[in-house]
RNA sequence: CGGGGCGUAGCGCAGCCCGGUAGCGCACCUGCUUUGGGAGCAGGCGGUCGGAGGUUCGAAUCCUCUCGCCCCGACCA
């Protein structure tokens, strides 16, 4: 009838617009590239915040706020880092605007008496403003670490763009830390990809790959790129968040330098690490399905939704009473319930508005289940019915919800398995990659000309160097060179 | 920047080839009847057809220019 969303199976990613657009998630904004994240989508974003910033604060970390504007200059210092960020700069030339006749009408135009001396960079990232700040703060080996968070928007200025995947401008956290020695450094960005970790699979329900990207593939600017990859369900992955250990190149360039206890003057050691509102995308693709959204309990804004379904006139106000009760005993007990109160929809229609929007269980009341003194609940997932008894409610609920949770990490886990390639030819690889995609596990010698010509070839990429893969000499599935693991490879977002 | 597609009511579309003054579905409003998987009937509201210029007695429709968006590719720390 009036919303229906397109199949994954037909077109994919007219289903991943679907869902977010139809879901209320994000919508198109009138800047090209841009999106406007709307409330049910912020909503998510919120709760993913207020976690991850839990487990900053937790890690010691302290939030802290730099400015959108870099001076040019600043970008300019590493050289490996402009030349990474050069073509994706929004700059401000200007300061004012005055109005001018053209063509016999009032236009505005940048105002040429207002021209800045320095252009100023929309921040792609933050690294060259901040440590250039660390500069100013640190002296002695008693101001390390310092271990700062911001929470803030940037703006990379891409070709191509994707609600939520990649747009123009978008949300994100950059953690931005100072250290007396390189392995305290590594020790911090391996944390923090311990932390990212742990929040993809047990709060987003998403499993993810730890390991450390190519050298072509990592960080502009950093000595070493950590990374988290997840594998979504038309099996291409996606990099959910990154953490670098940048040794002392940004410490060179903006002289952070500290003296340490022997008096000698040392460069610090840096890590930044980030994740974005991509995670949103990354929690639509790895659970959504032809009926909307999937939300994982533990990050929905509406955990729970009560739909009273009720028979003639006579018996509403039994229903409805009851319905009441049963939303106020759940959120006395913690849980974010709506009960859904309107009178001119169907059950039906409330049923897959509810699903569209990704609400992880539904918790049916009507005649019937009064009759018995229960209520039907249903998970989102895979539509599992089952009656609660009303008076055990608070307990069993919040149970149903942990158990949703953790069958969508299972689903998830078992899709990305069974998308979990080995190939040991290069005509194997290149099937498999056609045929299904997936993560290609394939020995590789690790040269950029092997890695350069799968990519041209195949469109696939290194998507890390797994930790814990095991052992085991091989050949290069491309050039046959020597091997001493099996790697990662896959289409990638 | 290359290839493809699309701009007509809030949303999704038809009408365009073959010019005659705008229509369908959903949504919305009103009323009645309804409610266990997208309710029914009746009555309504709503559009300078993306913009500019041209051809014509007459343009959503033909011509020229222009703006914008979407998809695919190149690009993507």
């Amino acid at each position: 009838m009036a919303k229906r969303i397109t199949p994954r199976s037909e077109d994919w990613a007219r289903w991943y617009t679907d869902v977010v657009t139809q879901a209320k998630m994000a919508d198109y904004s009138p800047v090209k590239g841009c999106m406007v994240i709307r409330p049910h989508g912020y909503a998510l974003w919120e709760n993913m915040q207020r976690v991850l910033d839990r487990m900053f604060k937790e890690t010691g970390h302290e939030n802290a706020y730099f400015p959108l504007f870099i001076p040019k200059s600043f970008l300019a210092k590493e050289a490996e880092h402009v030349e990474g960020f050069a073509k994706e700069c929004a700059i401000v030339t200007h300061s004012r605007l005055k109005t001018v006749q053209a063509d016999g009408r009032a236009t505005i135009v940048p105002d040429p008496e207002s021209a800045l001396e320095e252009e100023l960079v929309v921040r792609p990232t933050s690294e060259t403003i901040i440590y250039a700040m660390f500069a100013k703060w640190v002296q002695s080996y008693r101001d390390l670490p310092i271990l700062i968070n911001q929470w803030a928007n940037i703006v990379r200025w891409e070709m191509r763009t994707r609600l939520f995947l990649r747009t123009t401008e978008f949300l994100w956290q950059e953690g931005h830390t100072a250290h007396a020695t390189h392995q305290e450094a590594e020790e911090e960005a391996l944390r923090m990809l311990d932390v990212y970790a742990s929040f993809a699979e047990e709060y987003m329900a998403v499993p993810v790959l730890k390991g450390v990207k190519t050298e072509k593939e990592k960080f502009a600017g950093a000595l070493r790129t950590y990374c988290i990859e997840a594998l979504m369900q038309d099996n291409k992955a996606l990099q959910a968040g990154t953490s670098h250990d940048l040794g002392q190149n940004f410490a060179r360039a903006f002289d952070l330098r500290f003296q340490d206890e022997a008096g000698d003057w040392t460069f610090a050691w840096n890590t930044s690490w980030g994740v974005s509102t991509r995670l949103v995308g990354a929690i639509v693709m790895a659970h959504g399905d032809d009926n909307g959204l999937v939300l994982p309990p533990r990050l929905a804004p509406i955990q729970a939704v009560v739909v009273p379904i009720w028979k003639g006139t006579d018996p509403v106000d039994r229903i409805l009473a009851a319905a009441r009760e049963a939303r106020d005993r759940l959120a006395r007990a913690g849980i974010a319930v709506r009960l859904d109160e309107r009178d001119s929809l169907s059950p039906g229609f409330k049923f897959n508005e509810w699903e569209m929007l990704g609400v992880p269980l539904r918790i049916e009341l009507g005649p019937r289940d009064l009759e018995q003194g229960s209520v039907t609940t249903v998970k989102r997932p895979n539509r599992s019915k089952a009656p609660v008894p009303l008076s055990g409610l608070e307990e069993r609920v919040p149970q149903l919800l942990e158990e949703v949770q953790r069958e969508m990490l299972e689903a998830a886990r078992a899709r990305r398995d069974a998308a979990t390639f080995t190939v040991d030819s290069w005509d194997g690889f290149r099937e498999r990659n056609e045929s299904t995609g997936g993560f290609l596990l394939a020995h590789f010698c690790g040269s950029s000309e092997c890695e350069n010509s799968i990519q041209e070839e195949t469109k696939a990429t290194v998507r890390c160097l797994a930790f814990g893969q095991p052992e085991e000499a091989g050949r290069c599935v491309r050039c046959g060179g020597p091997s001493p693991r099996r790697v990662h490879f896959a289409k990638a977002y």
